[in-house]
DNA sequence: TTTTTCGATGAAGAAAAACTGATCGGATCA
DNA sequence: TGATCCGATCAGTTTTTCTTCATCGAAAAA
C-alpha cells in the first residue's frame, strides 16, 4: 500500500479549522496559537495547490475545495480518535502504583498529575501515600518518591530535587505593627514548630536556624507545636498568618509562587537529603515506568539522570 | 469535540510498522530510516504506557495491545488516504500551465518534474514549450521560464540562474591521438557551431571564445553547423563525440554531472542574461503558482527572492 | 460617526520534533 | 565460521512547528 499523504499535522489543523470555521477556535482546541493554525492551513493549501478557506477579514469559510476535503478527513480522524478512546478503556489495565511521601504527594505531585494524564491518557496512576520504606519485592508498588540520601542499593534511582529549609509566613506578617524584616523581628511573632519522628531523617529546627542567623534574643521554644506528621496543619497555620514556619523549599514552592506565602529572609539551611524517584531496575524500562520517570524528571526541571 | 490524539506521525509509523511487521519496510514506505521508525514507535509506546511490539532480535511482532490498536488506526489512515486520492482526482482541475523555453524544458525542467509531482500530488503541470514571448493577458499561461534580462514590467519575476557559456565535449575526446588539454588543441577537433536566431538574445560564438582564450591558430569557421533552434541536435553530436560545442552551463549541468560530457577548459563566457521565472502579479499568490515558484526556486538552489 | 474589539496575518526567532549516521549485538544463512 | 540482516541506541543536526509581537480591516459597540 502506498499512501501519499500531506503533513498530518497540517491536515489536523485544517480539519479543526474547518469544523469550527474559525482559526482561533481550532487553535484553542489544538492548544496552539491561531497563527500556528494559519500556517499549517497555508502549508496544506500549498501542497494541494488550492485554497481551502476563503478568508474574510474577521472570519473564514470553506471554499468548494475545502468542502470537498473536509468530511472525509474528519471521518478519518474520528475513526482514529474512536480507536484511541477504545484503546484507553479497553481490557483491565494495570494502574501504575506510585508510593509517595504524604506531604510531597499533597503539595507537589497531585497538583501536577493532570498534566501527566494529559500527556499519557492511557496510563492510570494509583497513588499510595505513605512514609513507610517500600520493599519493592513484597509490595505491589512500581515506583516510589522518597526523601533520603539516594543510597538505595539495587534500585534505579533518579534525583528529583535538592531541598532546603527556610522560614516562611503569610505576606500579611510583612505589614502590621512588627513587620518581618530582619531575623531579630521574629521575637514579635510566633514560631510554628513541628516535632520530628525519631525514625525519620533529621530536619533543621528553629534553634539551628536562629543560630545560623546569629540571632540570640529570640526564644526557639515559643509558639505552637505540631505533632510529627502534622506538617500540613502547621503549614495551614502559616498560610492563615498565625506565625512563621520552617518549611521545605520543595513543598512550599507553589505557595510562594502564588504569593500565598513569602520567604522573609534569605538564609536557608541546606539539607544533604533529597527527593528521589526510585524503583526496581527490572521494570525501569517498561513503558509505564519509563513514562512516569521521564515526566517527573521533566516536571522537576531535571534532565534524565544517567544509569 | 475534544480529541486526545497521540502524535500523528508516531501513529503513522506504528501503523506502517504493524502492517509490515518490520521497522525497515515501514521505514522504506515512509521514506525515512529504520531508526526514525523505531523512535516514533517508542514515543507512542511511552505515550500509551504499553509496549506495542515484541522485539525479537531480528524481527518484531505485535503485542496484544498492538493488535488491539492497529486495525482501527489503519482504517483511519485508509479513510484519510482515500479522501486525499479522491480529492486529487476530483472534478476537472485546472492544470498549471508553464511556458518554457524548449531547450531548458527538455534539459532541466522535465528531469525534475517528478519531484514536483511528489511534493504536490494535487497539482497538474501542463508544459508549453515555446520560444515565443508570452503575453499573459492573452494566453492561457500561468507562469513562464524565460531567458533574458529580467526586465519584465508588470510581472512578478524571480531569478533562477546565472548562465555562462563554455566548450564541452564527450570524455572520449580527452584521450586519443590529440587529447584536448589546452585551447590550442581545438585545431585537431571539429567545432560544433550553431546559427543564431537574429531575434533571440545574442550568444557568444566560437570566434568570441577563441579570442578570449587568446588562441589564434584555430579556425572558428570549421566544423559542422547547426540551424537556429537545433541546439539539441548539436548537443547530441557533442555527446556522440563528434566535436566540441559551446554550451550553456544550465543546460549541460546534468550531462556533466553524469559524466556524459566534460568541460575541458576553465574559460567561460559570462552572459548578462539569465533564466527567470515570470508571471502576472495578480496570480502570484495563488497556491498553485506559489507552490510552483517555491519549488522551482528551491530546485534552482535559490532562496525565494523578495518582492 | 467614532471607537473598540476581534480574528486573521506576517516575519523573525525560539522551541520542539524528527531524522540521520554510526555503532552494537544477536539470529540466520551459507 | 564468517557474512549478512535487522533492530536498538545515541548524539548531533536538520527540519518542522510554534510563539511572539505588531499590524490590519471589518464588525460591533459607544
Amino acid at each position: 500500500m502506498h499512501r501519499r499523504l500531506p503533513s498530518l499535522n497540517a491536515l489536523r489543523a485544517f480539519e479543526a479549522a474547518g469544523r469550527h470555521l474559525s482559526f482561533s477556535r481550532a487553535a484553542a482546541e489544538l492548544h496552539v496559537t491561531p497563527a500556528a493554525v494559519g500556517q499549517q492551513v497555508r502549508t496544506l493549501e500549498s501542497y494541494l495547490g488550492e485554497t481551502l478557506f476563503a478568508r474574510q477579514n474577521r472570519s473564514v469559510e470553506l471554499t468548494v475545495a475545502g468542502q470537498a476535503l473536509l468530511p472525509g478527513v474528519s471521518d478519518g480522524f474520528d475513526q482514529i480518535a474512536r480507536t484511541m478512546e477504545a484503546f484507553y478503556r479497553r481490557t483491565v489495565r494495570r494502574p501504575l502504583t506510585v508510593s509517595v511521601e504524604p506531604n510531597f504527594g499533597a503539595k507537589w505531585l497531585v497538583r501536577r498529575l493532570d498534566r501527566f494524564r494529559e500527556r499519557h491518557p492511557g496510563i492510570e496512576i494509583r497513588l499510595d501515600a505513605t512514609s513507610r520504606v517500600i520493599d519493592f519485592t513484597r509490595e505491589a508498588v512500581d515506583l516510589a518518591i522518597r526523601y533520603g540520601d539516594g543510597n538505595y542499593p539495587g534500585l534505579r534511582c533518579d534525583e528529583l530535587f535538592e531541598d532546603e529549609v527556610f522560614p516562611v509566613c503569610s505576606p500579611v506578617l510583612l505589614d502590621g505593627p512588627h513587620p518581618l524584616v530582619r531575623p531579630e523581628d521574629l521575637q514579635w511573632h510566633r514560631l510554628l514548630r513541628q516535632d520530628w519522628d525519631p525514625n525519620a531523617p533529621t530536619w533543621p529546627d528553629w534553634a539551628m536556624w536562629l543560630q545560623a542567623a546569629g540571632v540570640e534574643d529570640v526564644d526557639p521554644g515559643q509558639g505552637p507545636q505540631f505533632a510529627a506528621g502534622s506538617y500540613s496543619l502547621m503549614m495551614d497555620a502559616a498560610l492563615a498568618g498565625q506565625g512563621v514556619a520552617l518549611a521545605s523549599s520543595v513543598l512550599v514552592a507553589d505557595d510562594i509562587e502564588a504569593g500565598r506565602l513569602v520567604k522573609p529572609f534569605d538564609l536557608s539551611m541546606h539539607q544533604n537529603l533529597r527527593y528521589y524517584l526510585a524503583g526496581p531496575e527490572a521494570t525501569a524500562d517498561e513503558p509505564m515506568s519509563a513514562a512516569f520517570r521521564e515526566w517527573v524528571l521533566s516536571e522537576a526541571g531535571v534532565s534524565e539522570a544517567g544509569v
